[in-house]
DNA sequence: CCATTAAACACCC
DNA sequence: GGGTGTTTAATGG
């Protein structure tokens, strides 16, 4: 699954346990998914390691079991441009295979992370044969079109604490990322890298949102209270 | 000025 | 050991 050899764990099939937290899978038939299961593949990224790389031929439809990716940019003069955090329940890259292209992003992991993979074929042969997997990818697809015309509207707003608050509830997607669940486990390091601000600006951040009640901190993570109203938080004054 | 950040430190999980 | 809270000095709009 990932391209580099750089694992600490060969790749695998899927465990019981991995695969219930897999969501299109419950949509498939039982043939279909026996198809499914059969052609997932579970690997281990360390801090790191791509997962994918601009400019590679799509091979694989991505999934986090857990950790924490980011999806970047690299420009020309060398920065990384980051667009997004990728946390567990996501799947991704099918933008990419439908299209037959290769990657147009670095996946990379942030952290110690599980990452399944779906063979490019698996995919395709699905969107061939299955109504409800096309009905599930589509949404994917349009759920994903609405986080990036909302990260359009964080960058407008340098708050940081409006940005951190955003960004954070992106991550909370129950759709986009069912994993997450109301405890996502990042560290304000982490979440430094992907708001790109300090981890003390994060810190002060985080405080004044658990202040309003919008979320708890916890150790080594966050935890949601009220998700709509950190999608639109605004400081106070 | 004021906000932000890097660096350094002491806790604590 | 790594994540976290905090202070201090440097930086930059």
């Amino acid at each position: 699954m990932v391209e580099r050899p750089q694992l600490r764990e060969r790749a695998r099939p899927p465990t019981e346990r991995e695969c219930a937290d897999i969501p299109w899978l419950k949509v498939l038939s039982p043939e279909d998914r026996a198809d499914a299961v059969d052609h997932l593949m579970v690997s281990v990224a360390v801090p790191g390691d791509r997962v994918c790389r601009i400019g590679r031929p799509s091979t694989f439809w991505f999934g986090v079991i857990d950790g924490l990716l980011k999806m970047s940019n690299d420009t020309s003069d060398g920065a990384q441009i980051t667009y997004t955090g990728i946390p567990p329940g996501a799947w991704f890259g099918e933008g990419t295979l439908l299209k037959r292209e290769t990657y147009r992003y670095n996946i990379e992991a942030l952290r110690r992370s599980t990452v399944a993979g779906l063979t490019s074929d698996t995919f395709q042969r699905l969107l061939d044969r299955s109504i409800p997997f096309n009905r599930f990818v589509m949404n994917q697809l349009n759920e994903r079109l609405g986080q990036f015309i909302a990260a359009r509207e964080i960058d407008r707003h340098n708050q940081p604490d409006a940005r951190v608050a955003r960004n954070l509830a992106a991550l909370f997607h129950p759709v986009l990322y069912p994993g997450v669940g109301d405890l996502l486990r990042i560290t304000q390091q982490e979440l430094g890298y992907l708001v790109g601000l300090s981890r003390q600006r994060v810190n002060q951040a985080l405080n004044a949102l658990q202040q309003a009640k919008l979320i708890r901190i916890d150790y080594g993570g966050v935890r949601v209270l009220d998700l709509d109203r950190l999608r639109r938080y605004t400081p106070p004054g």
